[in-house]
RNA sequence: CUGGGUGUGGCGCAGUUUGGUAGCGUGCUUGAAUGGGGUUCAAGAGGCCGGAGGUUCAAGUCCUCUCACCCAGACCA
C-alpha cells in the first residue's frame, strides 16, 4: 500500500459496503490488482506468497496420501469435451474458445480448460489396462479459464490457480473412500491451518457437479453470513470411463469401467481467508499461510544499538523457523504499524530504545491488537506459542460468528421471516424433491449450500411440502 | 445478458447544470528535523480529462458511437 492511504470502508451488514471493504482490501494490501484483460486480476507477489503456502501444505499431504502431479494440455478439442452429456451442457456456456491458430482457422475448435476431466479421461483411455494399473492417483496444478459473466478478485476470475486431483479406482467403494478422504483433507486444512470452520456435506442434485454422482463440499460462513463454497470432492461412477472407453481387466479375468473422483480447491479459497478472518484495519491472516509471520520494528533506530539488537532478534527467529521481516524503512512507526496492519501479519515486535535498557519489547498480534511486554531472550520460545494462541481465536471467532448466524426452520413462515432478515445459513428438513427446493430458491432466495454429514433430526416432514422428510439442508446465499 | 453507476497526474476526487488558460488532497522525488499509532517544514516532477467521430471561433464540459471497470440481478461448481 502506499503512503497515505486508507481502508475507505469498514465491515457493516449492507452487502454493497461489504462488497466494497472487501475489494479495498485486496487492492491495499496488495494481493490483486486489476488486469486489463477482461474478468483476470493480477495474483501479486503478496496474494502469490500466500497461494505458495497453501500450495506447499496441501501438495506435501496429497503426496504423504500418494498422489502424484502431473500436467495436462491447456486445450480441449471440442469433439473430446462433447464426449460426456452431463459435463459439456455443464461447462460450454463458460468456455472460452480458440478458433485460429496463426492466421488460420482450425478444422475443430479448442476449448480453453475450465476443468481437466475430460484429459485426464483421454489419458487414461490409454494406460489403463489391468486392475494392477489402478488406482491412478493423480493431480494437476495449473490454472482454468471460465468465462464468467461477472467477475470478483479470488471468488470468481475468468481465470483462476487451483489444484485438481483426478483419480480412477477399481470399485465404487474404493472411489467414494478417495472422495470422501479428499474432502477430509480440505476440511482439515481449513479448519486447522486456516482456523476456517466449514460445514462439511453432500450437496444436492441440482447443485452437484456437471456429470458428477456425488458431489462433497466444505461450505464456510462469510462475515457477512454468506456461504462461499471453499473446496469440492466429486465420485463420478464410471460414467466418464464408459464415455471415454476406459476399461480395464478385473481380478476375475473380466472387462470392468474403472470409477473415477475429482476434487479440487483454488485461490478463492483466499477470498474466504480475507472475509472470515478480515477486520476494518484490513487483513487478518491465519499464521500457516501467512508470507511473513513476524514483522520488527526498530523504532528510533538512528540511536545506538536498536538495529542491531532487531537484526538479532530476526536472525534468532528465523533460526527457530518463522517468516520474519525486519522493517527498517524510514517511514515513521505509526505508518508502519497501518500497513503492517493492512496485510494481516499475525505479529508485530516492535523494539526500541526503551526496550533495550529494560532487555524486552513489546509483542502485539494482529487480532486483538494487546501490546504485550516479552523479555528478548525469551522471544523465541514464546511467539510460536503466541501464533498458536492466535490461530486458536481466528478459530474459536469466526465460529462464534457461524453460530449466532445459523437458524433453524420448521415451517414455511419461519423460512421466510429468516430470509427477510438477512444472511446466514438455515438448517430445515427436507424431503428431497427439486420442487421443493426450487420454492425455496423462488420464494426465500436461498439455495441449498449443503446437507452436512453431519445429520440432526429436526422435525419429521418437508416445511416446504409438509410431505415426509428425507434429509436435513443448509440453506443460504452463496457467492 | 438486463438495470443502475463511474471513467480527469500513481491513488482518491472537484470541475460537466450555464463550453472560454486543467484544479484540490494524498502519494512520488530531493533536503532537513522527527520517530512507542498513519510526523513536520521547504523545494520539485508528474495529466493530450477512457477511446473514436461530430457540433463550435473554442469541448473535460454538448451530441453520436464504442471500450473498460463497479454495484444489483440473472447465470454460475
Amino acid at each position: 500500500m502506499k503512503k497515505g492511504d486508507k481502508l475507505v470502508t469498514e465491515i457493516t451488514a449492507r452487502d454493497e459496503d461489504f462488497a466494497r471493504w472487501y475489494t479495498d482490501i485486496v487492492k491495499k494490501a496488495e494481493l490483486v490488482d486489476y488486469s486489463s484483460v477482461r474478468g483476470c486480476c493480477v495474483l501479486r507477489p503478496y496474494g502469490y506468497a500466500i497461494w505458495e503456502h497453501i500450495q506447499r501444505i496441501l501438495d506435501a499431504e496429497f503426496k504423504r496420501l500418494g498422489h502424484e502431479n502431473v500436467m495436462m494440455p491447456m486445450f480441449i478439442p471440442e469433439s473430446l469435451l462433447q464426449r460426456e452429456k452431463d459435463h459439456v451442457e455443464g461447462f460450454a456456456p463458460e468456455v472460452a474458445w480458440v478458433t485460429h491458430g496463426g492466421d488460420e482457422e482450425l478444422t475443430e475448435r479448442l476449448c480453453v480448460r475450465p476443468t481437466s476431466e475430460v484429459l485426464f479421461c483421454d489419458h487414461y483411455a490409454n494406460i489403463i489396462e489391468s486392475w494392477r494399473d489402478l488406482p491412478k492417483l493423480y493431480n494437476q496444478w495449473c490454472s482454468v479459464v471460465r468465462w464468467e459473466k461477472s467477475t470478483r478478485p479470488f471468488l470468481r476470475t475468468a481465470e483462476f490457480l487451483w489444484q485438481e486431483g483426478h483419480t480412477m479406482h477399481e470399485t465404487a467403494e474404493e472411489a467414494i473412500e478417495e472422495t470422501e478422504r479428499m474432502l477430509n483433507v480440505y476440511a482439515d486444512f481449513a479448519e486447522g491451518q486456516l482456523a476456517m470452520p466449514v460445514l462439511r456435506g453432500e450437496k444436492t442434485d441440482r447443485e452437484k457437479f456437471a456429470g458428477a454422482e456425488r458431489t462433497y463440499t466444505i461450505e464456510a460462513m462469510m462475515h457477512d453470513g454468506k456461504a462461499l463454497q471453499s473446496g469440492t470432492s466429486h465420485y463420478f461412477g464410471d460414467g466418464f470411463a464408459r464415455a471415454f472407453n476406459i476399461q480395464f481387466t478385473d481380478r476375475n479375468n473380466q472387462l470392468a469401467y474403472p470409477h473415477q473422483t475429482s476434487w479440487g480447491l483454488s485461490t478463492r479459497i483466499i477470498g474466504g481467508i480475507i472475509m472470515t478472518h478480515g477486520d476494518d484495519s484490513g487483513l487478518v491472516l491465519p499464521p500457516a499461510v501467512a508470507p511473513i509471520q513476524v514483522v520488527i520494528l526498530p523504532i528510533a533506530f538512528h540511536r545506538g544499538g536498536v538495529l542491531e539488537k532487531a537484526r538479532e532478534v530476526q536472525a534468532q527467529l528465523q533460526a527457530a523457523g518463522l517468516r520474519v521481516k525486519l522493517d527498517d524503512s524510514d517511514a515513521s512507526p505509526g505508518w508502519k504499524f497501518a500497513e503492517y496492519e493492512m496485510k494481516g501479519i499475525p505479529l508485530r515486535v516492535e523494539i526500541g530504545p526503551r526496550d533495550l535498557e529494560q532487555g524486552s519489547c513489546i509483542v502485539v498480534p494482529r487480532d486483538s491488537r494487546e501490546k504485550l511486554s516479552v523479555p528478548l531472550d525469551r522471544l523465541a520460545e514464546v511467539l510460536p506459542q503466541l501464533l498458536e494462541d492466535y490461530r486458536l481465536r481466528l478459530y474459536a471467532r469466526a465460529l462464534q460468528n457461524r453460530e449466532k448466524n445459523t437458524f433453524t426452520a420448521l415451517t414455511m413462515e419461519e423460512i421466510l421471516a429468516f430470509a427477510a432478515a438477512g444472511n446466514g445459513f438455515l438448517k430445515t428438513m427436507w424431503c428431497k424433491e427439486a420442487a421443493c427446493e426450487e420454492q425455496m430458491k423462488e420464494q426465500a432466495g436461498l439455495t441449498s449450500r449443503c446437507m452436512p454429514l453431519a445429520q440432526e433430526q429436526l422435525g419429521e416432514c418437508c416445511p416446504i411440502c409438509q410431505k415426509p422428510a428425507k434429509v436435513m439442508v443448509v440453506w443460504g446465499r452463496a457467492y
